[in-house]
DNA sequence: CGTCTAATTGAACGAGATCAAGACAAGTGG
DNA sequence: CCACTTGTCTTGATCTCGTTCAATTAGACG
């Protein structure tokens, strides 16, 4: 609710409406797939607490990290309209998830439409996330990937209160990293110490701590503008 | 409309709404921008005809293409619960465009809720393929990004029925090519070569002919599940 | 025809991958 | 309480895929 809150109002009776339709609870190990490709789904999932990751695998067994989901975040608002998804959904660390059947979505979709517009921003925040992915991936070095995720996930965090005071909580490994980035575990490793000596980062025992906010920007070459923290009527 | 209705049945009341929602028609050349990051949009942009792309500049000049949009995607739908795109939108080919107010969408969401749930399909199809794109960018090798591409073009031209009998027009340049798969356009010229002398499929002169499709496919390990093909009630 | 951009090819280079091995931490079972 | 897994982290050595640099050719267009 603060993610969505932050971008637009949020009236007391949408609040109400999207608490009713929220149905049973439910707790997760680490390294679970929790949402598989292909499967009909007539749900949506929320993550409450934990962190989780859309990937994809080749055949050879390399695995492509979509997108790191943190607490607050819709899971698989997209299986609403899609029905169905075409990657997988895995838990990184134990997490509890709400979840949302589609016969309420359904009903927002009649009743309410602001509060659809609202959910329907939440699925395109996802794809304006997957796309600064696509350029990380795809044209920046590879320090520069690892450092734009870390700027990404501090402020994505700090949006839901989980991060502030220039550190996080971040419990995934540096292979969960790799997989994120496009990177080798190895190669992710070398980079991270790069950063941590470049007195920049460090990310040890699951916490990152950003010692120089302005030179790590720099190197990731990052701007929040793709986070769309902007109010407005929607 | 082609592309919604091979999705789920479209009424002939949602139809006349949607062509009532068009506003101007405008044609545009070749490599103009037609949508800039950050700037406040209060209309969608329909493609009708040519190819028109979706990306982002580094500082150092790089370019990095997210999507390739064909006759019968919108451009920018996105923008309608973003407000504005965090990204450029830009032709490739001489375009016609057809623009849609926000308005008349905010109308569609008040009084249309399965055309409401169409359209929100049609931005998550867009995020899908840019989830796929994540996963060609982030682990595939040079020459499976090309094949799984041309693969990808081949099916969604195909469904507006610009494609067939293994073949497409494809007026962009090695460059453009190049900025899609985060590659050099020396390295693509090198694959294309390489796909040319292995006999899946030849580049030439803005034309696509495809001589293996199931080793295209194969060398590509592509799937056409990402494009959600299937017909439901959504 | 000149001009401009794209396509093509060769040679050298380098960022990141691969291979390998050791250190360390957290279980797990006897 | 200790031996034994198991998985992650770390570092070094080597390799390779794709880049960079450079030069030539081919087309398109006014």
């Amino acid at each position: 609710l603060r993610k969505l809150r932050l971008r637009d109002d949020l009236s007391e009776a949408e609040e109400r409406v999207l608490r009713a339709s929220a149905s049973h609870e439910n707790e997760v190990p680490a390294g679970r797939t929790i949402i598989k490709a292909g499967i009909p789904l007539n749900q949506c999932t929320l993550l409450v607490e934990g962190m989780v990751a859309r990937y994809k695998d080749l055949a050879d067994g390399q695995r492509q990290i979509m997108e790191l989901h943190v607490a607050g975040d819709f899971l698989d608002l997209h299986s609403f309209p899609l029905k169905q998804l075409e990657h997988d959904v895995g838990t990184l660390t134990p997490s509890r998830l709400v979840f949302v059947p589609h016969d309420a979505l359904k009903r927002i979709t009649e009743d309410q439409p602001h509060l659809t517009r609202l959910l329907w921003f939440s699925t395109l925040l996802d794809a304006a996330i997957q796309r600064e992915r696509i350029l990380s991936v795809g044209r920046r070095t590879a320090i520069a990937r690892i450092a734009h995720l870390m700027c990404e996930l501090y402020i994505r965090l700090d949006v839901v209160g989980l991060a502030g005071d220039m550190r996080f909580q971040l419990p995934i490994t540096q292979i969960d990293l790799a997989d994120t980035c496009g990177l080798t575990s190895v190669h992710v490793n070398r980079m991270l110490k790069q950063l941590r000596n470049e007195g920049l980062m460090t990310f040890r025992g699951g916490e990152v701590l950003i010692h120089d906010w302005e030179k790590l920007q720099d190197v990731a070459e990052f701007s929040p503008a793709f986070l769309h923290l902007d109010r407005q009527p929607r």
